[in-house]
DNA sequence: TATGACATGTAATCTGTTACATGATTAG
DNA sequence: CTAATCATGTAACAGATTACATGTCATA
């Protein structure tokens, strides 16, 4: 069979239904916190959950009875967990530092709750590892822009370096944290 | 008529057009430099070209004879030219902060040789005073975050605020770029 | 003569946006 | 009684992805 194909929102849904939630939970989720990346609108979400529902990823159950209006809870199924949990898992690519940045911390935010410490900490090495090299060739690329570019062009191309700068910062910070707790409660081993 | 809807390939098209090209020049920006993000399939450009053309924004002419097989190159009309100042100059809003960075730093990278630096020195001033607020806020949600999420959860947000702070302290950078450029050069009296 | 770079396009399909439609319950 | 919030959905449309189709020219 053809292998599951899963848009970024579907991910995004598969990791917030670690917790059981309705369409509208999911919603709220989008539109009240720092989601909104992604559409809180009825019409990506629910077509969305009805696709994960068709591919056998989640399962939905009507609540009847509590004084609302039905309410249709959705919950991972085992195959929506390893899905979820394959994903998270993958090794950081090259290809993932270019636009999807925001999906690599999508990963990392639900690592630890999907498949535990170890992946997060394993996910942010694969992280350091991919961006070393990206930042290179970033770097070598200014040189060429900053000879052609007016002012504003190669500015704008030193926020996309600082940017990617200040990732891998953040990534030794975060592994160092994770690996001050892994010696306070035992870690991997 | 309604107002002139252009999606965001269509206003990287109009930025980079400022130096006429063919379809094909700008599919090779897209694959070849560090602006991947945009799609570089012939599916994408060449019908956002037509869309462009269609109303009115950028003109193709076909050169002939030069060898190859026949190629259509395309100039910004003074339409086109207005929607793309249009579009630089509009105010960095609260919204745009949310998944548009990328698009405010292409707005940016153009500024200046479609508008000029008085522009580019406004551009840059608008996102620092939408950063602020929007920065105050991030800091105020992690309160909450931290309590309720496991370190992968807290340690994700936190990287979108470094994220943040770091585009902040670019913004003073840039600007002071500008500014001591203006003084040199005479800038905006 | 076959491969690869140049160069343009279309068609099927998928996903998201926008706008609408429905209906129950609670607060003022 | 009316408005807001809860809660779910559909339909029309726009845009992107993927894959395919076409054809030229240079070079190995």
């Amino acid at each position: 069979m053809a292998p599951i194909k899963i848009p970024a929102l579907g991910y995004a849904l598969l990791g917030l239904l670690q917790k059981p939630s309705s369409g509208y939970d999911l919603r709220k989720v989008f539109s009240s916190t720092s989601m909104k990346t992604y559409s809180d609108s009825p019409g990506a979400i629910y077509p969305a959950l009805q696709r994960l529902e068709k591919q056998g990823l989640v399962r939905g159950t009507i609540e009847e009875g509590s004084g609302l209006r039905r309410r249709q809870v959705f919950r991972l199924t085992s195959k929506g967990l390893a899905e979820l949990k394959k994903w998270i898992t993958r090794p950081v690519s090259r290809d993932d530092m270019i636009g999807k940045q925001a999906e690599i911390m999508l990963r990392f935010a639900f690592s630890e709750t999907a498949v535990g410490r170890d992946a997060s900490l394993a996910l942010l090495k694969s992280l350091e590892a991919a961006l070393k090299p990206y930042l290179d060739g970033l770097h070598e690329e200014f040189r060429t822009v900053k000879a052609v570019a007016p002012a504003s062009g190669w500015l704008a191309f030193e926020c996309g370096i600082r940017g990617t700068e200040c990732l891998l910062e953040w990534a030794h910070y975060a592994i160092a944290t994770y690996e001050k707790e892994g010696r306070k409660k035992g870690g991997t081993s």
